[in-house]
DNA sequence: CGCCGGTTTGAAATCCGTCAATTTCCGTGG
DNA sequence: CCACGGAAATTGACGGATTTCAAACCGGCG
């Protein structure tokens, strides 16, 4: 069979040996891809917001964020997607909203399309189940980080995070200090004074407010 | 068929109808219990430890909590388990120590065991999935609650989900003032202080330390 | 050149943690 | 039934980390 424009798609993705749809066959895979819908986003925007009838997807490219907003206003964001993470539930709708941190790239499938994909690949319905757990356990860790760790603790974390997604020790900060401090439950002046105090210290090192140099 | 002893005891399950097994039909149950391992906990009683080769199974009665110890040697409590709940993974190790909180008991399987049976169940499966999703969000809920509220409406929130469990707005504390403290990030003496607090101001009624009525 | 979002820095206030002393509760045994 | 002892809970005083409020400072882009 002659490859069609939605095998190349896929072939081409940028993700493709890490997000879910890795365990599709081909033709399965050009069946979904059929309906899939590419969005470039750019910093800020909403992707979908808490309770929307969402569709669900793969993150390509960029950081997403999870995030609730509190009675007083202010955000705390629960949790940070990179690029191969699964966006949004199968059968239910987004319980945060879902905002763009960076620019990004997603490729959206409707909800019910990707949950007869599942049926008909019990590999893929497996594999989402251990990224569901691996999710809540990252959300768990993240309790004892943030409840009991120090200001210090929590920017370290997060620097090394995104070290680690920069794939280098030495990267621009994808995100703003209030970003950084709606993720990790601190103020964004607070985050500034770390990081500095974590340049004093020689753990960090800075060109701009952007550009940094973090080792682990 | 006759019913054998095994039948008969998970007809009397107390959680019967609310754990996953609900989905598994007679002889499955038959099956499955036939390896089943009951144990009573008292208070304190380590379950698992994080990183055993751990059993899974369900909570019948009690409470339960899964825990992390911080470097500086104090506890986080990122879950608490109520009758019903599942405990442990299916196919990984514990990654937190569970232990009672209460008199508890509990049901469990050897994880291959029950790994066999989710195959041969596709629904069970997806009740596990839909279970986990929630306990994802429910840490992720913690998260915004314990990092963005006050001592008072962690505490709040605690008491809440106690009168649920408890099934009623009076009722006597299952768990101490530093179970408590563990579970919301705070020390014992502020939830000391915080219970006086909403007592003074009445939110709460008291009747000794464990008797409380805190309606919602 | 001058705005403007983002960042840094400062000073004061606040909430919670730590340390420490009592008090209450409750089971046990006399 | 009461007395005792130890665990749990309460309360107080103090200190410290983080927030809040406020001002100044960059740095890119029109």
């Amino acid at each position: 069979m002659a490859k069609t424009a939605a095998d190349l798609i896929c072939e081409a993705c940028a993700v493709r040996d890490r997000a879910l749809c890795s365990a599709l066959s081909a033709d399965e895979l050009a069946t979904l891809n059929r309906h899939s819908i590419r969005r470039s986003l750019a910093r800020g925007d909403l992707l979908f917001r808490e309770g929307d009838d969402a569709l669900c997807g793969n993150l390509i490219a960029g950081i997403l964020k999870l995030a609730d907003v509190t009675a007083d206003g202010d955000a705390q964001t629960v949790a940070l997607l990179f690029p191969g993470d699964f966006i949004g539930g199968v059968s239910a709708a987004p319980r945060h909203d879902i905002v763009a941190l960076s620019a990004a790239q997603v490729c959206l499938f409707p909800r019910a399309l990707f949950a007869s994909a599942l049926e008909s690949h019990r590999r893929m319905e497996k594999m989402l189940l251990a990224r569901t757990h691996e999710a809540m356990e990252n959300a768990r860790g993240r309790l004892t980080l943030l409840l009991r760790g120090s200001a210090e603790a929590r920017v370290e974390a997060l620097l090394a995070d995104l070290a680690a997604y920069e794939g280098s020790p030495t990267f621009d900060l994808p995100i703003t200090r209030g970003d950084m401090a709606d993720a990790l439950g601190l103020t964004l002046e607070t985050v500034s004074r770390v990081m500095s105090r974590l340049k004093a210290r020689g753990r960090l090192e800075t060109q701009g407010p952007k550009r940094v140099r973090f080792a682990v």
